[in-house]
RNA sequence: GGAGAGAUGGCAGAGCGGUUGAAUGCACUGGUCUUGAAAACCAGCAAGGGGGCAACUCCUUCCAGGGUUCGAAUCCCUGUCUCUCCGCCA
């Protein structure tokens, strides 16, 4: 949720920067909801005020043993008048409530404005581009089975086997691992959310088409940001315990709906995947070093299994919804001669703070923490470009030298 | 699934339907004392929102949503969660 202060202050500068992320903000439908809130808000209080008075005036009388008629009529007039009065107050402070719900980040000054994805920066790479193509996953390996995936749910899941489905639990491990190593907590979270951990982060309830409901206050979590941002809702932290660094393996589950038709074949978009989370809680004005370093945190990760990648810095109409600025790590992908994102690292500025209510007191007044997420990594992605990159183009595909300790084996022969 | 108990401020924990936004303790902040610290003593300390240039003032909130009442933390109903016992069970 975007600043409500801001909003009032300066109601077309705000406009003007979420145009620059395709947002048509309505200022007037905000101006008129705004006007009329605060006219039944005050008529509202008015009343209450003076139906505590009366009513200790009530109570003083009737400790005495009298009674005053016209009080008594008094008081069943205001009773019907606040009650309609309050009454109008919910309807337009629930549309108030819709109205700011629906209004994207405002993206940070270093975001880079442009019109779609062709404006993305791209700020560094690591690593040689294997130009000449290759197999892709599904050419080079059996063990992974589409088909299968297709008989037990449906289409765009997945069945992975034997040397590679061990290969892809080591990269979770070896990701783990990496994200201990630069202080991140490890957490074991629940994969189903409610309606309220969904809001806090800007999943809902815009998104929902997006999500994979069970019941009426029961959802598959798309992403571990889900529950580890939530760990913090409603509360009010200590400044000296910040900043809080956790990670999580989690699987994560997505509906694809509006993708058809996109990324069919192969493991590039799946309803279900693995991905391995972190996620920053941090003082405000310490947000932007703690993307650069939360960046160089998933990279790091990259690195190591020297897959070649590309950084690239979104531009204003290509962030997400909760995001003010994000970098996307691209890897490497030989059969389709192209990056693809294994990797997004957001600073949700106090966007979702300001949702989930997640503060902090410093001289006395409390603040919005701030809230950054990345993936370090997306394993099925990262299996992929493990797969494609590290194939001989005849029989072997090879296992980098970090994983082996996890994998126990050196080579997978297809 | 059956039976019972509970949910109050950062934490612990009181609370007769009306001077209770809430006793008390701990924690925290400031001060006195001390070479410094501790202890002791004194003072302060919930959140959110409305109005006002301001001093200030008003409203809401004691798990959530309804209800009873002139008035609800306190009474009633529903839901959620926690705990204890029984049953079942990875």
């Amino acid at each position: 949720m975007i600043d409500t202060n801001l909003l009032k202050s300066d109601p077309k500068k705000i406009a003007k920067q979420l145009i620059s992320r395709n947002y048509q903000l309505d200022i007037q439908q905000y101006e008129s909801l705004e006007k009329k809130r605060k006219k039944h808000q005050t008529e509202t209080e008015e009343l209450q005020a003076r139906r505590n008075l009366l009513s200790k005036e009530y109570g003083a009388l009737k400790k005495e043993g009298t009674e005053d008629k016209t009080l008594n009529k008094k008081i069943e007039i205001l009773k019907k008048d606040l009650d309609n009065c309050s009454k109008k107050l919910a309807d337009i402070q629930s549309s108030l409530k819709d109205f700011l719900l629906d209004i994207p980040n405002i993206p940070a000054d270093s975001t880079p404005i442009g019109k779609s994805e062709e404006d993305n920066i791209k700020i560094r790479d690591f690593g040689k581009p294997n130009i000449s193509g290759g197999k892709d996953h599904l050419d080079i390996t059996s063990l992974i089975n589409i088909d299968v995936g297709n008989i037990l749910a449906g289409s765009r899941f997945a069945v992975l086997i034997g040397k590679i489905a061990k290969l892809h639990r080591a990269l979770i491990c070896f990701m783990l691992d990496k994200a201990a190593e630069h202080g991140y907590e490890e957490y074991y979270l629940p994969m189903i959310a409610n309606t309220q951990s969904l809001t806090s982060t800007g999943q809902l309830p815009k998104f929902s088409e997006d999500l994979f409901q069970l019941t009426d206050d029961y959802y598959l979590i798309p992403t571990a940001e889900v529950p580890l941002t939530n760990i913090y809702r409603d509360q009010i932290i200590q400044l000296s315990d910040l900043p809080f660094k956790m990670t999580a393996h989690t699987t994560c589950f997505r509906s694809e709906a509006g993708s058809y038709g996109k990324d069919t074949r192969g493991l590039i978009r799946q309803h279900q995947f693995e991905k391995v989370e972190l996620v920053q809680i941090c003082h405000p004005n310490k947000s932007f070093d703690a993307l650069e370093t939360l960046t160089s945190h998933a990279e790091s990760i990259l690195q190591e299994l020297n897959l070649p990648y590309q950084v690239v810095e979104l531009c204003s109409s290509d962030l997400g919804f909760s995001s003010a600025k994000t970098y996307d790590l691209e890897a490497w992908i030989p059969s389709q001669e192209t990056f693809r994102e294994i990797s997004s690292c957001s600073n949700c500025t106090d966007f979702q703070a300001r949702r989930a209510k997640i503060r902090f007191k410093e001289d006395g007044i409390s603040h919005f923490v701030h809230t950054l997420n990345g993936s370090a990594l997306a394993a099925g992605r990262t299996l992929i470009a493990l797969i494609e990159n590290y194939f001989d183009q005849k029989n072997t595909i090879s296992i980098p030298n970090v994983l082996q300790d996890y994998t126990k084996f050196k080579t997978i022969e297809v």
